[in-house]
DNA sequence: GTGTGGCACCTGGTATACCAGATAGTAGAA
DNA sequence: TTCTACTATCTGGTATACCAGGTGCCACAC
């Protein structure tokens, strides 16, 4: 008879912290009536738990970037700036480019495989109509290169900026040409990785990355710009 | 009459937080009779506060991959392994040489500049004579490159890798010849951003920075294998 | 009507008490 | 002697109480 140890370490911490997490992805953070304040005792209320995990979540929430806590103020959702979601991306491009460079030549022939895959499923033309589908496969897509680089540490860093890329998306999203453009370049970074070409597949990959970032900078509107 | 406003935001955890963090800096975490464990009572007695504030503190520094808390175990310090160590090197050159490739084109004569003081200081031959002020500027060094990039996530998220390598330097460096290799590439680093070459920039810090992670795959011992 | 002082209440910060799992030492039974 | 079972105690996890700064309303004085 054999038995899997039973994970004593998940505490009520985890719990709360996975609820407050997706709770706050899901905000529509940058819409002009958002409630950005949080309250400890009512959110530690509806949660049915004191304040003292939760005010631990709050803090690895609040180092995350999710999140600022001014004392005596109050606890708010942060809302960031086109600076700072500029330099996510090009903190992300960075990532995600040494990624690629170390996949072309560490990943297995399956590996990238699997790419072409994922990419297989969309056509230029088709990707446009189905924004909201491809922009999550799009996603998975690139998590798959930093996954295939085999350095884990990548992955986790990039994940962290991941987070705040969903209210962005929202809004920076959407454009039939760009879409396109984004089919084509996946398919040249695939490329690139079966040519087995470090050199060509990072500078694909960040200069994918960079023209999101040229296009944020450009279409980009904060809440009070509207 | 002009007054600055007083910052009252400072708090007991921030206080903690950086008491604790120098104190495990300090600490020879990979020596054998190391004690890597922690007691949150006796902590929290040595530094006169009650057991809430510090382990928030805790939280933090479990987040930035410095402890372990172990549910009714015990806290420890966190031994890294020699792959978790790479892949911080990695990590750091795919930041860093981004963030040369922004230097070249964003910063300016005058940053530019200041990196070349900073490595005057060093002749080829002189830099061996005094290893442990060298690295102290080595790293002034590297972070400069992240500042003058003008993003200051990538400083920050490298700052984040530097924690721990204190006591990785502490194991792998000290070889004349790496010094005087580490000194020329510097030079060959400015000489590119000073030619505002974004290209060139990027690809030497990046091969400077990967030469550190062969150099420490080849040399490290983690303390069980000594 | 205007400005000032003060009070009531809200917030996050901190201290303390108690809980349950983990552990090791020891006494007792086979 | 050896193995088991109980218990004392140590750990981190959680709940609760209290503290002090922040804010805004309102009464009162001018």
């Amino acid at each position: 008879m054999k038995l899997q140890p039973i994970d004593t370490s998940v505490t009520l911490k985890d719990h709360i912290y996975r609820r407050l997490r997706t709770a706050i992805e899901e905000m529509d953070i940058y819409a002009e009536d958002a409630d950005l304040r949080l309250d400890e005792r009512s959110l530690a209320e509806q949660l049915g738990v004191s304040r003292t995990p939760l005010r631990e979540v709050l803090v690895k929430l609040e180092q995350e970037g999710l999140l600022e806590v001014k004392p005596r103020r109050g606890i708010f959702v942060q809302q960031k700036s086109l600076e700072e979601i500029l330099e996510m991306i090009v903190a992300w491009a960075a990532l995600e480019s040494m990624a690629a460079r170390l996949a072309a030549e560490a990943a297995s022939d399956d590996e990238i495989a699997s790419l072409r895959e994922m990419a297989a499923k969309y056509s230029v033309t088709k990707a446009g109509a189905e924004i909201s589908e491809y922009s999550d496969d799009n996603i998975r897509f690139h998590r798959r290169i930093l996954d295939i680089s085999h350095c884990s540490l990548l992955r986790t860093m990039a994940d962290g900026l991941f987070v705040h890329m969903h209210a962005v998306r929202r809004q920076a999203m959407g454009e039939e040409d760009r879409v396109a453009r984004s089919v084509a370049d996946h398919m040249g970074i695939i490329e690139a990785l079966e040519a087995r070409d470090p050199v060509v597949a990072a500078d694909r990959v960040r200069d994918h990355t960079m023209r999101l970032h040229d296009h944020v900078r450009q279409f980009w509107r904060a809440p009070n710009e509207t």
